[in-house]
DNA sequence: CGTTAAGTTGACACGACTCAAAGGCGGTGG
DNA sequence: CCACCGCCTTTGAGTCGTGTCAACTTAACG
């Protein structure tokens, strides 16, 4: 599926920390191990105290807590290269659950392993904290789309993110990438009913931002859309110094 | 103002590691050279390159964001024993700002004294980690309540938030707590308008959940509060293992 | 006291939610 | 190959929460 010398989880960190050739194929060799999950299983649940790290390396996956009155929050995507609970064993349990939205490919590295690997290599213990900031700097960013912009930027925030972060681990197609999510699940994630996330998503069709079409986004101009949702990637970070 | 072999940091940080008197005395030691701060003083600035990381010591902050339009969302709150940008270094630059509500005190750490002290205790490591991811956590329980709670749910939940988190440092007196914000900066932090909040702290005092009087909170019964906002605090992850 | 910032109130508009039903679409089995 | 079924998606109608604007009151402070 990947590259002997690549994977999502090298292509994310490479835009983020410098890699020498015995880093990435430690961080390769570590993912042999891949197992395939079905789409909608949870991963992990809340209460649960993991014993390992977990890697998505292809697919889609979410963060997400259920309410006392059944509606349930969806706090972050988890796609190819992000880990799930880096570092999580230090808080003891977790405090949401993981699941996946499509089939998954998905690594588990033994906490001991994870501990070897971050001491054995100075620029990877870097790489994961990078990656483990700017997923912070993602919910601050959400955080500020919920409070602060009404449904259709809050879509075009959304799906320009998507565009970059999938973009910078090769699974973005030109403007074009899939979702393999459901209306009601964009909904859970941006805090509205499916119904508004309906008429949300037909407004950006209609008005040429966007096309949904079998689980696949379109976006017709970048730059439009990114306007339109006052969308800045700086807080996504991904400013590639491997390449400086 | 603080004890000579403990303060805010040591206070926030014994709840969820386990430091011997050598790490603590290393922490205090550290935090000697703290400066006061006025009110409404940005720390740090969205693009700028900190050089340093810094401490709250008592006092009030936040982290925010200007928007196109000239609203701002905030997205968290600094309080006494919290770090406003460790590790930030490694993400390059600052992508929101940092500003006091009340007046601090705030210490400014050399980023290479940071990574001594990190590299010659790993309990205090461990410590920090603890702190940051429990950051992380706060933020998606955040996420959670702008996405899924109504006004005065949101407001409840914030204010269990607090009154837990400012009782971890010693803040809190009973059931009462300080609280130097205008309805303005709480409305901003919620996602709502400040007319609106404005008309639910009446509500939630109407019905005798909480008093607001002179920048000073007090809740009737804790209980009671959490119930109605929804409030579990395990994400909070204040376990105190230092006890166990 | 005079001045300014913060809190409070009322009236009105609109975005978003709910409920409920209809339409599309992709499976599976006959 | 068609019929059926279940899950999404789409539509309509009515309600309610929240935002906006603007005026007024109170508190803080010199």
């Amino acid at each position: 599926m990947s590259s002997p010398d690549s994977n999502a989880l090298t292509l994310k960190l490479e835009h983020g920390a410098k890699l020498d050739d015995a880093d990435k194929a430690k961080l390769v060799q570590m993912t042999r191990s891949a197992r395939d999950v079905r789409a909608h299983i949870d991963l992990i649940r809340e209460g649960e105290k993991p014993d390992c790290v977990r890697l998505i390396l292809s697919g889609f996956a979410c963060r997400y807590k259920l309410l006392d009155h059944g509606s349930r929050s969806i706090m972050g995507y988890l796609l190819p290269g992000d880990f799930c609970d880096l570092h999580v064993s230090i808080l003891g349990e977790m405090d949401h659950n993981i699941a996946t939205f499509s089939e998954c490919s998905v690594v588990e590295i033994d906490n001991n392993e994870m501990d070897e690997l971050i001491e054995a290599s100075p620029r990877i213990a870097r790489a994961f904290w990078w990656a483990e900031l700017v997923e912070q700097a993602i919910q601050r960013q959400w955080l500020v789309n919920m409070a602060r912009r009404p449904a259709d930027q809050r879509l075009a925030h959304l799906l320009c993110e998507l565009y970059h972060r999938l973009r910078a681990v090769g699974v973005a197609d030109g403007n074009s990438y899939p979702l393999p999510l459901t209306q009601e699940e964009i909904a859970d994630t941006l805090g509205m009913s499916s119904v508004h996330i309906n008429r949300t998503i037909q407004r950006l069709r209609r008005t040429g931002y966007v096309n949904f079409q079998g689980r696949r986004v379109t976006i017709s101009n970048v730059q439009n859309l990114a306007d339109f949702g006052d969308f800045r990637p700086n807080y996504l970070h991904l400013c590639n110094p491997s390449r400086t």
